[in-house]
DNA sequence: TGTTAGCACTCTTTCATAACGAGTGCTAAA
DNA sequence: TTTAGCACTCGTTATGAAAGAGTGCTAACA
C-alpha cells in the first residue's frame, strides 16, 4: 500500500514525535541525515498520508503529528524487532538478584522497576489467587464471640477474615472442625472450595460436629474470601510530567480512574496472553483517550496468573516498552516457575 | 490586643476568604450586614491588621488575604465552639452502622467518609501493631524448603511471612517449636517479642529441638515484622480540586509527597493525643507550604492507637473539619474500646 | 514523470498598548 | 473618630502588529 519512502518518512515522523512532543515539520525532516528528499517533497508525501488517514495536524499550518491510526499501523507493522538497551535489560534482571520468597513482592517491585525506567505508571495485576490450591485453614478464637479464620495457599499467600461465633461453641468443636476442613479441602483450589464444603464437607460435619449448620455458612461465607486479585501500581504520578497533560482537567480524569480500583481492575483483568497494544480511543475509558496501554501477561507453568501494563501518553515510547514487558514477563514466568513448581 | 472591630473584620475576612479563594476587598466587606462601618474605615483597619501581620495583599492594589500568622490566630483564638451540621454528623455516625469486625475496614472506611465530606485528604494512620498482644504463632510448610510464619493479634491483626527452613527439617519438631513458641509468646506484646525469645524460649527450644539455632533465627526475624504501622488514604486526588493548585509544579509535588509512604509516615507519625492544627510552612515538607494537616487521634481505652488527619490547603474549613475530627475520634475510640475491650 | 524552488497564505506565538475595574492609601471634611 | 473623595497601582482583558513556522500550489527542472 504504502511508498518506501512513504513508510520512511511516516516512520522518522512518529519517532521525531515521540521524542519531541512537537509536531513535525517537512523542512526540519529535511535536514535529517537519513532524509535525502527535499522539503517540499516530503511536504508532498506528507499531505498523502495525512489524506491516507495516518498523520494528522493540530492547525491549518501546523507540523504533523501521528493519528491514532498512524501508530496502530506503527505498532503493527513498523516497530523492529526489538534491540534493548543493555541498561534496561540489567535493571529488569536486578529484580530477580536477591532473592525473594514472596510472590508478591517480587511483583510489587516489578511494577516499581518499570515505572522508573520508562517514566510512565505501570500497573500489576497480581496472581490470581483463584487457581491457588489450599494448604492450610486455621481457626483461631479471639474471644467468646468472634473468630478468625485464616487460609494459607500452595503459593505462600494468606487470607484472613473475622467472623462472629454461635453462641456457647465447644472449643473442642472448632478443632474438630478444622481438622475436617483441612483433611478434605487441602490441595484444593480456592474458587472450587464453596462447592466443595457443601457437598462433601457438610455431611462430614453433620456427623462430628454440635451446632454444625450455624458455623457452616460462617466459615463458607469466610472462604468466599478471594474476590479481586491485587493491584500493584508504580508512578502514580509520572503522567504528570508528561506534557500532554497540562490540562489540569485531564489530570484529574487520569488521576481519578488510577486511583479507582475498580476501574482499573476492569481494564487490566482478562487480557488474552501474550502482548497487547490499546491505543487512545482504543481503550473504551474516556480518561484515557490520550493514552495507550501496553498489557503483557505472566504464567508460573502452563498456567497464566497475572498481567503486568505500562499506561502512557499515546505518543509513548512503544519499541522499549514492549521491550521491557517481554523480557520482564518472560523472567518473570520462568522465575516463577522454577520457584514453585515443585509444590 | 486587637480592638473588637478589628476581631470582627478579622474573622469575616478570614470566612469570606475560606468561602471565595478571592482576595477580600473593603468594599465588598462593607456591604455585608454584620458590618456597619464604610469602607475607607474598613481599610484603615485593614492596614492596621497587615501591620500586624495577620493579613497579606496578592499585590499592591489586590484585596487582603489571611497570612500564616493569621490563620494560626483564627485557629487558636477566633473558632466558636463547633456547631457541626446534623448532615455531617450523621454521615460519621453511618461509619459504625454496619457491624463490621475488622478494626482496619473501620478505620478505611473513615478515611473515605473524611474525604468525601471535606473535598480534602484523609490520612488515617492504623491502630499501632506493635502494642498488640500476641494471640496465635502458626508455621505452615509450603514444601521442603520454605515454610509460612504466622501470627494472630489479640485485635484479629494477621501478620505472615515466609522463610526458609535448614534442610531435612523434621515435622515433628516443627510442630513443638510452635506449641513452645505459643505456650511461652502469648499475651505478649509484639514489640516485646523478640527479647523475650532469646531470653527465655530459646533455652527451652534447646531442651527439645534439634537444630534449633538455625531455626531459632528464622523465627526471630520473622517475627520482626511490624516494622511501618499501616497508611488509608481517601480523596488522594481531591487536592486537585482546589484552586490553589492550578499550577501543575505544586501538584506534582504534592502528589509525590501523598505517594510516598516514609514521607506520610513521617508526617503523620508521633502525634500527641488530641487535635492539632499545622499551618502552611509549620509543616517542614516544601511540598505542603501551602497546606494545612489537621491531626486527631483515637485510642482503644487508655491505649493511643493512630492519627486521623486531614490534609487541604491553608485556606481549609478549619472549624468544620476540626468539628468532624472531634466526633469521628471520639466514636472511634467509643467503638473500638467497646468492641476489643473485653479480650 | 518525478523532484524541487519559490511564493502566497494561514495560523500560532509573542509583544506592546490601551482601556477597564477593583482596590488601596491618603487627605480633608464632617 | 468616621467617612467621602480622589489619585494612584496593579491585574485582567482586548486589540493589533510583527515574527516565525509551516503548508499548498504552481511552475520550472532533470
Amino acid at each position: 500500500m504504502l511508498t518506501d519512502r512513504q513508510l520512511l518518512i511516516f516512520q522518522v515522523i512518529v519517532n521525531d514525535f515521540i521524542r519531541s512532543a512537537q509536531p513535525v515539520g517537512s523542512r526540519s525532516l529535511a535536514k535529517k541525515e537519513e532524509i535525502q528528499y527535499s522539503s517540499a517533497t516530503i511536504r508532498n508525501e506528507m499531505a498523502d498520508l495525512e489524506e491516507l488517514g495516518f498523520l494528522e495536524k493540530t492547525h491549518t499550518s501546523s507540523g504533523r503529528i501521528p493519528s491514532e491510526k498512524g501508530y496502530r499501523f506503527y505498532v503493527d507493522h513498523l516497530l523492529s524487532p526489538q534491540k534493548l538497551d543493555k541498561r534496561d535489560v540489567n535493571s529488569v534482571k536486578s529484580i530477580f538478584a536477591e532473592r525473594i520468597y514472596e510472590l508478591e513482592k517480587i511483583v510489587q517491585r516489578s511494577a516499581q522497576i518499570l515505572s522508573e525506567l520508562t517514566n510512565y505508571t505501570s500497573i500489576v495485576l497480581g496472581p490470581a489467587v483463584k487457581d491457588n490450591k489450599l494448604k492450610r485453614i486455621q481457626i483461631v478464637p479471639l474471644n467468646e464471640e468472634t473468630a478468625i479464620a485464616i487460609i494459607v495457599t500452595d503459593t505462600g499467600h494468606v487470607e484472613n477474615k473475622i467472623f462472629s461465633l454461635p453462641p456457647n461453641i465447644d472449643p473442642g468443636d472448632i478443632e474438630r472442625m478444622v481438622n475436617i476442613l483441612n483433611s478434605r479441602l487441602t490441595n484444593v483450589p480456592l474458587e472450587d472450595l464453596n462447592g466443595k464444603i457443601y457437598k462433601e464437607v457438610a455431611i462430614l460435619l453433620k456427623q462430628h460436629i454440635h451446632n454444625y449448620d450455624s458455623m457452616l455458612s460462617s466459615i463458607a461465607d469466610t472462604l468466599k474470601i478471594p474476590a479481586n486479585d491485587k493491584l500493584f501500581f508504580g508512578g502514580k504520578t509520572n503522567m504528570l510530567s508528561q506534557p500532554e497533560f497540562h490540562d489540569i482537567e485531564k489530570i484529574k480524569n487520569l488521576m481519578n480512574m488510577i486511583e479507582d480500583e475498580e476501574d482499573m481492575y476492569e481494564i487490566i483483568r482478562k487480557n488474552p496472553s501474550g502482548i497487547h497494544v490499546k491505543i487512545g480511543k482504543e481503550n473504551k475509558n474516556t480518561a484515557m483517550e490520550n493514552c495507550s496501554l501496553i498489557t503483557a501477561t505472566y504464567s508460573m507453568g502452563a498456567e497464566q496468573l497475572g498481567t503486568i501494563a505500562i499506561l502512557g501518553p499515546t505518543r509513548m515510547e512503544y519499541s522499549r516498552v514492549i521491550g521491557l514487558l517481554q523480557i520482564l514477563s518472560h523472567d518473570l514466568t520462568t522465575v516463577l516457575t522454577k520457584l514453585y513448581q515443585n509444590k
